[in-house]
DNA sequence: GGGAGATACTTAACATGTTAAGTGAATGCG
DNA sequence: CGCATTCACTTAACATGTTAAGTATCTCCC
């Protein structure tokens, strides 16, 4: 192994230092969205971990309680959850009775989720430390600068809304 | 009660309907986060897939690329991973000699990771593309745009920063 | 009206997020 | 020195993210 010189410094011997050129990794789009989005949850967890709610959990609960019921399809678009999660979850808050479900009459397949009494009270208790919590993130930061914010976001969004639907190209089978 | 009066639309009893009164769920600080943050995920993970690679260990291996070796805990920090996550990659990443590991002479607590030669190749490999799709995203969304973006998302992991700082006052044990 | 294809979910399998507990090694202090 | 505490990490356990398959139902067209 006289495969490398000696490191001066210590005794390792890394493989590479910045071989592959790429933007600083720190302050990537992505590592930017992820860190403020923590940086907000992070406010929220507590509150809902005492009242045994996840934050997808919540998430339902809270999309819920806006309408009276939505198929499972309308409820993970609304909530932004993958199939998959939503069923897992929806079984798990059956099985608390916070929320109730019943098969469409006129399509077998459906079935038409609704938030239950019991849901709305929970809701009901968890709501107003996390209006407050809000309350407190939306001053600190500024309302306007919030708002701001948002904007630039859902720009975003658009933005690349147009991007990922009518290409797959490449490498797609 | 006659707790609610018949629907009169359907044959549902929805069990409520903005009961609870909360901000509009859809144009929450944290969905939106969640959405743009996607929506710009989106677009990456295709080509990370194609190379193998989820989002978590193409974090890694930037990080490592950019340094020599780092420790484990420090590696945590910068790819924003939590301890117990990072753990699991890096047994799989070393399994694929992707990445070495070896501990720490001066502490045997410590293990010292870097990346590996396969490693940097397989990154030679994907940062093109990667590349190209952040400048792709760049140019719709807008350079400078994008710069008072991540501004403001800095600003606002700052302002959340001080606050779940100090205080742990009220349910704690 | 019958079967191919589309739909609305659900299950399965694997990777990560999240919290708690475990393990081995270093530190500090009596 | 001895031992309780702290530290750096790993394991464990459970919930979700993500993709692929499976299942039942529905639609549409011949």
């Amino acid at each position: 192994m006289a495969k490398r010189p000696a490191d001066p410094a210590n005794g390792n011997e890394p493989a590479a230092r910045q071989v592959v050129p790429m933007r600083d990794f720190s302050r990537s789009l992505p590592m930017s969205l992820l860190r403020a989005r923590e940086a907000v949850m992070r406010q929220f967890r507590p509150s809902l971990r005492e009242h045994g709610l996840t934050e997808q959990q919540w998430r339902i609960l809270r999309a819920l309680a806006a309408i009276e019921a939505a198929e499972v399809t309308e409820l993970a678009r609304t909530a932004f959850l993958l199939g998959p999660s939503l069923s897992r979850i929806l079984r798990d808050l059956e099985a608390r009775n916070l929320i109730e479900r019943k098969t469409a009459k006129a399509d077998l397949r459906r079935s038409m989720v609704s938030i239950s009494k019991e849901g709305v009270k929970l809701m009901a208790s968890v709501a107003p430390s996390s209006e407050a919590i809000y309350a407190e993130i939306t001053q600190r930061f500024g309302a306007r600068k919030l708002a701001e914010l948002q904007e630039m976001l859902g720009e975003l969004e658009q933005s690349l809304a147009e991007l990922g639907a009518g290409e797959e190209a490449s490498a797609e089978e």
